[in-house]
DNA sequence: TAGGCCATGTAACCGGTTACATGATTAG
DNA sequence: CTAATCATGTAACCGGTTACATGGCCTA
């Protein structure tokens, strides 16, 4: 997925401007996409009205530039559902707390537990943000798609929780050998 | 993540040429931090041992470019444990099967079941290899990742098996409107 | 009064992919 | 006979990020 058809799933179900569009990619129920910056935005929603995928109303404010709020149109959402035909490429899940985990016995316990501390916050914060979601929203896809979400991540955070012990176990004891010398003895 | 530190965490674990750190990096246990392809670890194997991170064995073999065995230096093996220092970013999941879902009233039904029986298929499939992974690894890190990684796969396979019905009864009635002109009326 | 939020946009950069070049061996 | 696997490496490209430019308003 890529930043121009964030741009038209996001303005299918309402019109927004550029800046609210990176909000919602980044904190929003848009952010398992793309996070999209400002430079990569602008352009897309630039190059999507020469398409004729968006129209755009300019709203002046005083003092700040004029907010562009961009509408879609029906190219547009032609364009946005065959791209929900074509073939979704597998889901991906990158982790450096994975790492972490995987090369405990290589770190201090403390370091170990910092990780799995925030780990836990991150995906405590995530699963609230669903629930706040889930509150909002009208749409039943949205609706199934959060309480698979909170399922998943309760999952994950339930099992962190309950066996963060073992993990921490693994990690090298902070009175013994200083990190890198128990492998280090080739 | 990087391709750089991929490269130095595989080869802490034991030495590889190239080719054989790529398939890890895509199939392998190393598969969830960066899917790096020969373009960047090529070259990234290449500026390591310029560094001093890395040594150099050649073995050659008739009628193949002789294999070039990497193994990792006490310099490489610093820079790896001080990566796992930094603070990790946050873990990054990114699904299109999500958008589908989501959108699943814009979708004819059999769209919808057909993402579903993917995922299924995926999830089931990475959840074996797990299981092999397992079988293998003589790390207790390795295993307590991929204990963490079956419990939130299975988590999801099962809900997903359990619930599929409601999603596919979210997307449009093949009989009745085409996809598009629910919403398009606007 | 400092910092964050609003609001747009551009240009340089960079980390990665894709395609190319080369070629023997083995499995279907 | 074809396709995949082994095995290395380069060059063009591209999608994205980072940093920059501008500036008023509101909150701590």
């Amino acid at each position: 997925m890529n930043v121009r058809t964030l741009c038209l799933a996001i303005l299918y179900f309402g019109d927004a401007t550029g800046y609210e569009i990176k909000k919602m990619s980044v904190e929003g129920r848009y952010a398992h996409f793309v996070d999209a910056s400002f430079g990569s935005i602008y352009p897309a929603l630039a190059k999507l009205e020469a398409d004729g995928c968006l129209t755009v109303r300019e709203e002046p404010q005083p003092g700040k530039p004029a907010r562009k709020i961009y509408s879609i149109t029906e190219a547009g959402r032609q364009q946005f559902i065959e791209a929900l035909h074509e073939p979704p490429g597998p889901d991906v899940f990158r982790s450096a707390f994975l790492m972490v985990s995987m090369c405990a016995d290589l770190l201090p316990r403390e370091r170990v537990a910092q990780a799995v501390d925030e780990r836990l916050a991150d995906l405590s914060a995530e699963i609230e943000h669903l629930k706040q979601v889930a509150e909002t929203t009208e749409s039943a896809g949205v609706a199934w798609s959060v309480r698979y979400g909170i399922t998943c991540l309760t999952a994950s955070r339930d099992y962190l929780a309950a066996t963060r012990e073992d993990l921490e176990a693994i990690a090298v004891d902070p009175a013994g050998e200083p990190p890198g010398d128990t492998v280090a003895a080739e």
